[in-house]
RNA sequence: GGGGCGUUAGCUCAGCUGGUAGAGCAGCGGACUUUUAAUCCGUUGGUCGGCGAUUCGAAUUCGCCACGCCCUACCA
């Protein structure tokens, strides 16, 4: 099959001909014959919204005085044929308005053509603005024409498309039809774009660094692999952009940021896709806690923006944004929102080994403390975090990028922001000190020797870099997707990527 | 990877315990000069996801496969 995928079609009809096609394919087929069928020499002036807003206050009679010209084009959505007169609903970029069509001024032959058009043909009308009888802001057509035909038909005009695969894998039908999920897009859109005024408006630079790795690093995952041909050489999708941006502070670009793809390799869920946007941000001088104060900013500045309230509601959930951001250890967060562990008992190892019995989770004889309170923050505390909380502290163990805590070295100077109960941004002061670094490299490498695929590579130019001198930082990444599926109220991962990954499909 | 559920006309969906497939919208034809999910009359359209099994007979029961959704595991 993978040989004949994307041939062009053999003579043969394709699979889903079907009544409906050929009859707009035949009519295609009139319309070739008196000239170009899909002509480019239609100019729209004017936007459905742009009119909706300039004339929505104006009444019946302001209209007519007036009498106000527009040239609209766009998707024919709905259509009325009367008789004599007809109604359409066009659609473009900015939102629908209806056009009126008559044989008095729109012309008889013009109307009658028309009355063949179908829904999803795209048309470019120019006429008077009026108000119908019934209230409705109209644009009554003097000249009207048929701009490009859909031979396909679409979805039912009234409960659009539902169906999730096909929503997923025909994106293009979904958002002519569902305005819901034009929405998300837009929102998503807004949501980068308030990323990018915020940072640049703190003097960051905006940088793009290798998607293609020769050694994948800056993140515990399995990496996608690929080869160059001219270079004869391995070469992997990144897994994440920490090291590179890390080096440009080495190069005195103080402040960076970026926002671009990262690839994982490994399953796909409603919160994972293999390709997910990240924000990485790279600040000299700072250290994790002010990292939590921008996060917080940050986040307030996107909702503001976007939602033009700090107050969202995700999944039947309230959160406030809008309030100070809570800041626990693990231990602090287990015991509060677990009475049942007291909060003295948390720094037991024997005690937390006990406390995880009950749960299905593997416990091994090295584990110290942090990485007990880990898991026992994962399996009792993680989707209790709802309203906006700062997990601090994480096992030097699991943050082999983290800067150690210098009164106790056993902790990183890290965070994590939790939720509704799911991980928004990871950020810490930054591990500057390149034998501290090879140390972790080494230890992450003899992991990955035994077997663990996601641990890390060891990186000789990172610490070639780091030998320079890297100045004092912090470092934070947030996932887009998640990011855009809390803010538009997104159960899945896959309704905010335009195109999700699904398994290949047999046209 | 493991478990559950789903797949019927172009779209949205019915179809009970097996008796040979329906509606609305869309399409086609007709009526209608201010409709708006227009309305009214008539009408075309389906190898019921695929393959196999059981049966006189399968959309319906059973098995396998494909694709999707949800949960779960790893992670962001």
């Amino acid at each position: 099959m993978a040989n004949d995928k994307n041939q062009p079609p053999s003579g043969e009809p394709p699979q889903d001909e079907n009544q409906i096609i050929a009859e707009r394919r035949g009519k295609l087929a009139r319309l070739r014959e008196s000239g170009p069928a899909f002509p480019n020499d239609f100019r729209r002036k004017d936007l459905a919204a742009e009119l909706q807003r300039a004339y929505g206050g104006k009444t019946k009679e302001e209209l007519e005085a007036v009498k106000p010209s527009a040239t609209v084009a766009g998707r024919m959505m709905l259509k009325r044929v009367m008789g004599k007169a007809s109604f359409a609903t066009l659609q473009d970029m900015s939102g629908q308005i209806q056009i009126y069509i008559n044989n008095d001024v729109t012309g008889a032959e013009t109307h009658e053509a028309f009355k063949h058009w179908d829904l999803g043909d795209i048309l470019g009308v120019e006429g008077m603005v009026f108000r119908t009888n019934k209230g409705e802001l109209s644009i009554h057509a003097a000249k009207l024409r048929l701009l490009a035909k859909a031979v396909r038909p679409l979805p039912d005009k009234f409960h659009g498309l539902a169906d999730m695969e096909q929503r997923y894998r025909q994106r293009y039908v979904d958002l002519i039809v569902n305005p819901e999920s034009r929405e998300v897009f837009i929102k998503r859109s807004k949501i980068v774009q308030a990323i990018r005024e915020f940072f640049v408006a703190r003097d960051y630079l905006e940088v793009e660094t290798p998607m293609m790795h020769s050694i994948p690093g800056g993140a515990a995952a399995r990496p996608f692999k690929t080869h160059h041909n001219a270079l004869d050489m391995e070469l992997f999708l990144r897994i994440a952009p920490e090291l590179y941006l890390k080096r440009l502070t080495v190069g005195g670009l103080e402040k960076v940021f970026e926002i671009n793809r990262n690839f994982r390799n490994e399953g796909i869920s409603t919160r994972h896709n293999p390709e997910f946007t990240m924000l990485e941000f790279y600040e000299a001088y700072q250290d994790y806690r002010y990292l939590m104060d921008l996060t917080e900013a940050l986040l307030k500045e996107i909702a503001q923006k976007v939602l033009g309230t700090t107050t969202l509601a995700y999944q039947g959930v309230t959160v406030d944004l809008g309030r100070a951001f809570d800041r626990l250890t693990m231990a602090e967060a287990i015991a509060k929102h677990n009475p049942r562990y007291p909060l003295a008992e948390l720094a037991k190892p024997e005690y937390l080994k006990i406390a995880l019995a009950p749960f299905d989770i593997e416990v091994f004889p090295t584990d110290g403390v942090g990485l007990l309170q880990l898991k026992l923050f994962e399996a009792t505390t993680e989707d209790k975090l709802v309203d906006p909380t700062f997990i601090i502290a994480h096992p030097v163990d699991v943050s082999p990028l983290a800067r150690a805590n210098d009164a106790n070295p056993a902790v990183t100077d890290r965070f994590e922001l939790f939720i509704t109960g799911r991980e928004i941004a990871n950020g810490f002061s930054e591990l500057n000190d390149p034998e501290d670094q090879a140390a972790r490299f080494t230890a992450q490498a003899q992991a990955k020797e035994a077997g663990d695929e996601e641990a890390m590579y060891y990186d000789a130019d990172y610490i070639r870099a780091l030998e320079y001198g890297m100045p004092p930082a912090a470092g934070e990444g947030i996932g887009i997707d998640r990011l855009v599926m809390l803010f538009t109220d997104s159960p899945s991962i896959r309704d905010v990527i335009l195109f999700p990954q699904l398994k290949a499909e047999e046209i």
